[in-house]
RNA sequence: GGGGGAGUGUCCCGAGUGGCAAAGGGGGCGGACUGUAAAUCCGCUGGCUUACGCCUUCGUAGGUUCGAGUCCUACCUCCCCCA
């Protein structure tokens, strides 16, 4: 189904992976006589990388899986900087104080996917800010500013664009496309880094790079992206109404990050099985052949095997027994998300405007209101149409909790200490 | 430096004659139908309030007015033309 003849280049192709790669077949050639050494830089915008980062953490995976050395570059450096491409406006500048946070909060995240020193593996874990923060102005304006054209940069479409719909981009965030490349040889240089991988908006960046190294060294760097990935319906992934679908566990609970996947559209199964979960391409077609209501069973496997991945096989099984007691047998899930209230507070009696705001169900005690209108909110299951309604001990079922529910989908666990 | 235009609901786009909590989309949430799917239809989509109502909101700060998103002044930001 795919031309290369190295496997690393075969299981991304096959998997999904692959929009564009420079020079394919020397690549190839390389990948399959050698240990290819390629990296994928992450900026540090964030406390937390979320599901849209997924798919370029996949392909180092997979580069490691192939036999090849991964490296995940922390754009400590590059984030002081900001990245115009596929941006309408300039992000706010962020404090190095927060970048340093940002970077802890990131950093972690990739020991689940790939195999560092300390895990015996051969992965690298680097930080630009090493040697962007050090450099001198005039001397990189000599050795590496020398190199770039402003014609051809204006070119470039994170550029263009801004400019074509008038919108500003500050001087410092054109030159971030310089310090990418610069990264790349940098670590060409440091690691004998050849591979560059990226989302697809990042092509420009990354051919920069390939260009800068073969003036400077004369080298041969690689360019590989992968396509911007959207749900069916034409959604970005990774956004929902509460917000970001972050990987740090404290952010969205293993139970939620199940959820997000369970509630994939039928026809994006198949592809998110491909791309987010390591499964082996025949049980993934075998989960893809699956029709009308079975293809449930396929999204129960899409959930599992995704949050294994991020946060441990534990924490899938449970996500998925709680949503199979709570939504199949009509029961308690243990590990819906819960909040705690004193039975001294439950005894006087809580509103149920006030408490599914504690619980973070909605937003303002109007909101609950509304819902209500709508018949959306239900304690223990049962529909509440008063909003007046208090939440006493009465409501506490044989299972020591009261049930709060907004939707049939959302629910949260009160639970009297 | 001179002339012209723009900034709207804290997700986005976008209408707005002095009576405006502010049209219409998209997105999101909920309901019906289903399979925790899609499509479709319906409802909701500033805060507080049981409610009358009160409060906050149209770039910022003042002003005119019974009343300002709307008129006036200054300022900020962006865009276009001239120099």
């Amino acid at each position: 189904m795919s031309a290369y003849k190295s496997d690393f280049l075969n299981v991304l192709a096959s998997r999904g992976f692959i929009h564009q790669v420079s020079e394919p077949e020397a690549l190839d050639a390389l990948a399959r006589t050698s240990k290819v050494t390629g990296y994928i830089g992450f900026d540090c915008t964030a406390s937390s990388l979320h599901v849209g980062s997924l798919l370029p953490i996949m392909m180092l995976h997979w580069m490691q899986q192939t036999g090849h050395r991964p490296i995940a570059l922390m754009g400590g450096g590059t984030t002081r900087v900001g990245d115009p491409s596929g941006k309408d406006e300039s992000r706010k500048l962020l404090t190095d104080d927060m970048i340093a946070a940002n970077l802890k909060g990131i950093r972690a995240v990739f020991a689940k996917f790939l195999k560092f020193e300390e895990a015996g593996g051969n992965a690298v874990m680097a930080n630009n800010a090493d040697w962007l923060n050090a450099l001198n102005y005039i001397d990189f304006l000599r050795d590496i500013g020398r190199y770039f054209s402003i014609n051809r940069m204006l070119a470039f479409d994170s550029v263009k664009l801004r400019l074509e719909r008038q919108q500003e981009l500050s001087f410092l965030e054109f030159n971030y496309m310089i310090l990418q490349a610069y990264d790349f040889v940098e670590l060409y240089r440091r690691h004998g880094c050849v591979l560059q991988l990226g989302g697809s908006d990042q092509w420009g960046n990354i051919v920069n790079g390939i260009d800068l190294g073969r003036r400077l060294h004369n080298a041969q760097l690689f360019a590989l992206t992968a396509p911007l990935i959207t749900t069916s319906s034409g959604a970005k992934m990774g956004k929902t109404a509460a917000g970001a679908v972050w990987l740090n566990a404290d952010l969205v609970s293993p139970y939620d990050y199940w959820q997000y996947w369970r509630n994939t559209e039928d026809a994006d199964v198949a592809r998110f099985l491909k791309l987010f979960t390591v499964l082996p391409l025949d049980e993934v077609n075998r989960l893809a052949g699956l029709k009308d209501a079975e293809i449930n069973e396929a999204k129960k496997v899409l959930a599992t095997e995704a949050t294994a991945l991020v946060h441990g096989r534990a924490a899938a099984d449970e996500a998925a027994a709680t949503a199979r007691t709570t939504f199949e047998e009509g029961g308690l899930g243990a590990g819906l998300p819960t909040i705690e209230v004193s039975r001294g507070e439950l005894k006087t009696g809580l509103s149920v405007l006030a408490t599914f705001v504690k619980a973070g169900l909605a937003a303002s005690n109007g909101e609950v209101r509304r819902a209500i209108a709508n018949n959306a909110i239900l304690i223990n299951d049962e529909r509440v149409t008063d909003e007046k309604r208090m939440i006493g001990e009465a409501d506490v079922t044989a299972d020591g909790v009261v049930k709060l529910s907004l939707g049939r989908k959302r629910h949260v666990l009160l639970k009297p200490i």
